[in-house]
Parts: structure tokens; C-alpha cells; sequence
DNA sequence: TTGAAAGCGCTAACAA
DNA sequence: TTGTTAGCGCTTTCAA
């Protein structure tokens, strides 16, 4: 921009100093809804008037202040996820293409962690409503009625996920974590498994699994099973740490269930340490299919959820309802497949 | 709220339809600036006011518009981070403690991811600068002079991280990636390894330290070193690929220094899959410490970086900055540390 | 301690 | 196709 340029533009007490669309607009010798029109919809404009304003737009270097935009048009093209924990690597692929698939729909996302706390997600959801977002991703079912309500008050598009319910407050894309929990107990006895244990975190939808295993294998009639809750540390080290705790309680345990895969390569990482061999002394199933459990060795029989597929039906239907488009069917039960493996 | 509040409420033609501070300070009988001094700063208005406005605010329900703040105040409270994917699990923990530490002061995140894509870093930094946040996080060095050229335009806060540069658009949080080739390279020939391989992603901060750990081998008169360059597919399994490729070109080889962890898990895993002892036979080094590897049978020696400290300091940085304060010494080099176990 | 006025930078609504 | 006007909901500035 040269000094003559500076020159046209007016100076106010309190502008920021940025260039504004106001003085692309005056550069170009239009009204500044002329320019705003060249710059969002250009076939609303004359070819000589939107080449006057492009031209502007690169001697000044002007980037459209979206926050200004978002508020005059209660539009913000922003998106508001919340999941409990990145580091939690089985929600990562679900934010990644929700992010990506946002993205190239001209959407950004804002991310926030509830580290598994309520009231942090209350905080957070505060957060989150004030900003107006165009929607909102939830990992899992808001369970508290307040935060519930405050969703609907706000207006605000939602997406719960990665659950299922018969009263989500809008739109909901996930899978049922007790017909996990039956299928991988009746998977295990088919395999003539009979001594039972499970290792599971402290979360809700992991106890749900879990509780759906024991009541499984229970009406069968099988013993009483073991039940490791590692609480909210999640790492191979707990893995492996519950194994120890499950053969000190029954030694003869020959089939395990991890909450997750990382729990799951603790236990089998205990295991092989000890000599037990897997899967025939020991059968083991975690959850997730994180990439690289396929390539280990031995390979992690596990229970697959498609969390790409999640976070694409995600940003899919936040963005129509964003756009005022009505979605279609928009409850989904998106499953889940046990993926047989060496392990088990 | 009830009906009698209801009508006190002023329609226009635009407006969305929220409770606005507008409403609430009707309700409350004061001035909307005396109400937005009884949310922001409480301390400047009587106990009385405040327990009115408080009253008002409880019974609609309002939760403050932080579009309208921040384009009021010019101070958005929005922090962007840009990162090259968070499927890399090297990146996570920084990412995450970024976001809690912000968090905590106030700040919401926005994610954006490159996918390593130059081009799709530049539409990012569009869409983040059209934001106008009050801070950028980016990971790595801005290379491109153009991105460079419009972030030092924009005035935002920048802070670069993960890397070195004597010329930073800005902060610089990192350490040096040479250095670690170079010392990894040291580490392996004091454990008398003479045969050396490579195995290393696409990226440029990869290759940097392959390039180190080559030069500082050859200038020990080793002979030719095998480097496979894995390109985008970082996963477990084009480890286990690559040592087959390495073991093919040179079956003698003693020593491999892979450019991430999962590479390093995946070489491990061919390696013991195919009966060669680690690290009798083959010594094994990652990068990243990512936390489980500590804890595999057997533990992997890798390069720690401390990414934790890498999003607090980042932060700490950013809010600083954003608060108008002055940032005592805002290049910082975290270093790294070899952390010596089981497989070399 | 409280308030009136005037924006922040943009777009919806209406008009020509 | 282009422009005028009046906001979006809040905060800064200045005044009382």
C-alpha cells in the first residue's frame, strides 16, 4: 500500500488500526456493501466493479474481520467441539476429520477438554455458548439436566456422540456401549473362555461396557468375574499393573476385556513379560482399534468403532443445520465390528 | 424468566432472538453499561446494582455475547494453534496442556490443521487472521515468507515452537533438531555401533535431523548410510516395511534411528517378529517419548521432548501478550534428553 | 458510582 | 447492479 492509499483512509478514535472493509471500499471509489458484495458474492457484481475492489483487497492487503461479520450476521462459521481428553488417542481420529471435514466446508473449530470433570464441562459449556458457535460437537451424551438445558435454551445446533439414548436434545450419531459389552462376553464364551475379568477406567460409558460384560457372562451362569477400575490413569503402565492385581485374585483368569487398547497392550504386555501365553493360556480384547494394535505382535483383537465416520456425519450434519437445512434421519447408530485378531 | 419479564423486552427487527445485556439491564432498571460493569467488573458498582443485575441475569438466563465483546474491545479472548495433525501423537500432549493452560486464564482454542500442506497452511492463516484471536500458536517455523509477511502485518501475538530459528516472526519456543541427529548419532557409536540406517517421515524437521545424524556418522568415516524416507505414512506398520526394505540393502545393519516412536514401535516389532535381538543384535532409537513406550517389553531408548512444557510455556507466552504485557525472554529452548532403555 | 453517546466492522433490509 | 440506513451486542470515551 502506498502512501497515497494511506492518505483516503480515515482515522477514528478507537479503530484498531487494521485496514477495514471501509476503506477497500473507499480505495476502490464504492460503498462499503459493494465491496462487502465483492467479497462474498461476487456474481452480485459487476466484472469492472469487482475487479476495482480485488485490486483494493491487494494493495492493502485487507483480511475480512469475521468477528464483525459473524456478529451482524449471527453467523460465526465456528464450530465448538468438546471431548474429554485428547491424549485419549480413540477420540483423536474423530476430531481430526471433524476438523478437516469443517474445514473445507469453511468452518473452524473450537476445541475443548472436560478432562472427564462436570464441572469443567459446565465452565466449558458456558464458554462455548457465549461465543455463539453454528453448532456443537459433544463427545457422549450430556447427562447433567442443566447443562441439557442450557444447550436448548441457547438454540444452538448439537450433535451428541459416541452413545446412544432415546432423548438426545438434537441430533445424534453414535453406538451402543451394553450391546458392546454382551457382544464381546458371547464372542469370549463362544471361544470356550470361562474365567472372566475385566479392566476397565473410571468413566461412565466404560462401566457401562463393563456392566453389560458382567451381567452377560453372569446369566450364563459363570463365577463371579474380576473387576480392575484403574480410575483415570489410562495408560499402558495400568495395563499392566491391573494383570498383576487379576492373577494375584484368580490365577486361572483366561479371558480378559480392557476399556481400552492401551489398557489392552498393558495386560498383554504383563502377560508376555510372564510367559502367559496369549491368546491360549489368555484371551484379551480391547477397545477402540487404535492404528497401530493391527501390526503389533501379536495382533490386539479389539472392538472397532469408526471414529472417522463419526466425525464426518458430524460436521455433515452440523453444517446443513448451520446452513438452515433440515437433516435428515438425523439419529444414527453407527455400531461397532470386534475385529479378531491373534489375541483373542 | 416470566411473562412479565418477557415483555420487557424490546423487539427489533434484527435481533436474534437472545437475551442481550440489553434486556437484562432493563430488568435490573440501570443503564446497559452499569449492567456490563456489574459482569466484568463488579468491583465498580454498588452491592446494591450488583444484586440487581445479578437477579436479572438468573432470571433470563443470559449468557454474554463474546462476539460483541470482543469486537467492542478489539480483544477476542481466542487463541489459535495451528498444528500439523493431531493423529501424530507427538503433537497431542503439547496441544492438550495449551488448551488447559489457556483455558484456565479465560481463553478458548481454535484447532487448525495443515496436513503438512503448505497450500492448505496458507488458507488456514487466512481464516485464523479473519478471526482476529488474540494469539497464534504455531508448531514449527513459519517457512513460507509470504505467511511470515501477513502474520507480522496482522500485529498479533505469534509464538513458533518445536524448532530453532534465529529468526522468529516473533516468540519461539523449541530446541534444536540438528543437535539431536547429532547426538543420537554420538550415543549409538559410543555403543559401538558401525552400521547405521535411517528410517524417517516427509517432513522437513525429520529430515533435518536424519541429514545431522548422516553428517556427523560420515564424519567419522563410517561408510554410506541406508535411509528410507517412509514419506506421509507414519504409521507402526511402515516401520516394520522399512527395516525389511534396510535389511534387504544392508543385512548387517546395527543401528536405526527412526523420526518418531510408532516408526521406532514398528521397526522393534518386525525386528522381533523376524528373531534378530534387540538391541544385541540391532539397536532401536524413536523421538517423541510418547508414553507408552516406556512401559513395552522391551522399552524404547527415544528422545524425550517435553511437550507439556512446550503448550504451558506457549501459553503462558500468548496470555501475557495478550494482556499487553512485555514477554521477558520470548526464545526459549526446551532442549531434549536420550532417554537410554531396553533397545539400545 | 452511574450514564449518554458513539462506535467496533460488518451485513440485513429496503430502496432506487 | 448499486447504495442508504440501521442495526448486530457490546465496550470505550467522556461527562456528570
Amino acid at each position: 500500500m502506498n502512501t497515497n492509499d494511506k492518505e483516503k483512509i480515515k482515522k477514528s478514535r478507537r479503530n484498531s488500526g487494521a485496514i477495514t472493509l471501509r476503506d477497500v471500499a473507499k480505495l476502490a471509489g464504492v460503498a462499503p456493501i459493494t465491496a462487502s458484495r465483492a467479497v462474498n458474492t461476487p456474481g452480485q457484481v459487476s466484472p469492472d466493479v469487482l475487479k476495482k475492489v480485488q485490486d483494493a483487497i491487494h494493495r492493502t492487503g485487507y483480511v475480512p474481520n469475521r468477528v464483525a461479520g459473524g456478529l451482524a450476521s449471527s453467523r460465526s462459521r465456528l464450530i465448538a467441539a468438546v471431548v474429554p481428553s485428547i491424549v485419549v488417542s480413540v477420540f483423536v481420529e474423530t476430531i481430526e476429520t471433524l476438523n478437516n471435514t469443517l474445514f473445507e466446508a469453511g468452518y473452524q473449530l473450537m476445541l475443548g477438554q472436560t478432562g472427564y470433570s462436570a464441572e469443567r464441562e459446565e465452565a466449558l459449556l458456558e464458554a462455548i455458548i457465549g461465543r455463539r458457535p453454528d453448532g456443537i460437537f459433544l463427545t457422549g451424551i450430556m447427562q447433567s439436566s442443566k447443562g441439557r438445558t442450557r444447550l436448548l435454551a441457547s438454540g444452538i445446533p448439537v450433535v451428541e456422540t459416541w452413545d446412544l439414548t432415546p432423548t438426545p436434545i438434537d441430533m445424534l450419531i453414535g453406538f451402543s456401549h451394553s450391546d458392546i459389552g454382551r457382544e464381546v462376553a458371547n464372542f469370549l464364551m463362544a471361544k470356550g473362555r470361562r474365567r472372566f475379568a475385566l479392566v476397565h477406567a473410571g468413566d461412565e460409558r466404560a462401566s457401562r461396557r463393563a456392566a453389560s460384560f458382567k451381567n452377560t457372562v453372569a446369566q450364563r451362569g459363570f463365577r463371579e468375574i474380576f473387576v480392575d477400575n484403574v480410575g483415570a490413569s489410562r495408560s499402558l503402565k495400568s495395563g499392566r499393573e491391573a494383570l498383576s492385581r487379576i492373577l494375584s485374585q484368580t490365577p486361572d483368569v483366561d479371558a480378559i476385556f480392557c476399556s481400552s487398547d492401551l489398557l489392552a497392550m498393558g495386560v498383554l504386555t504383563e502377560a508376555m513379560a510372564r510367559g502367559i501365553k496369549v491368546p491360549r493360556q489368555l484371551s484379551i480384547v480391547g477397545f477402540g482399534d487404535v492404528p497401530y494394535v493391527a501390526d503389533m505382535v501379536p495382533t490386539l483383537t479389539t472392538v472397532h468403532i469408526n471414529g472417522s465416520d463419526i466425525g464426518r456425519k458430524a460436521a455433515g450434519f452440523l453444517v446443513a443445520r448451520a446452513q438452515g437445512l433440515a437433516v435428515d434421519k438425523p439419529i444414527v447408530d453407527v455400531g461397532f465390528a470386534i475385529v479378531q485378531r491373534d489375541s483373542a
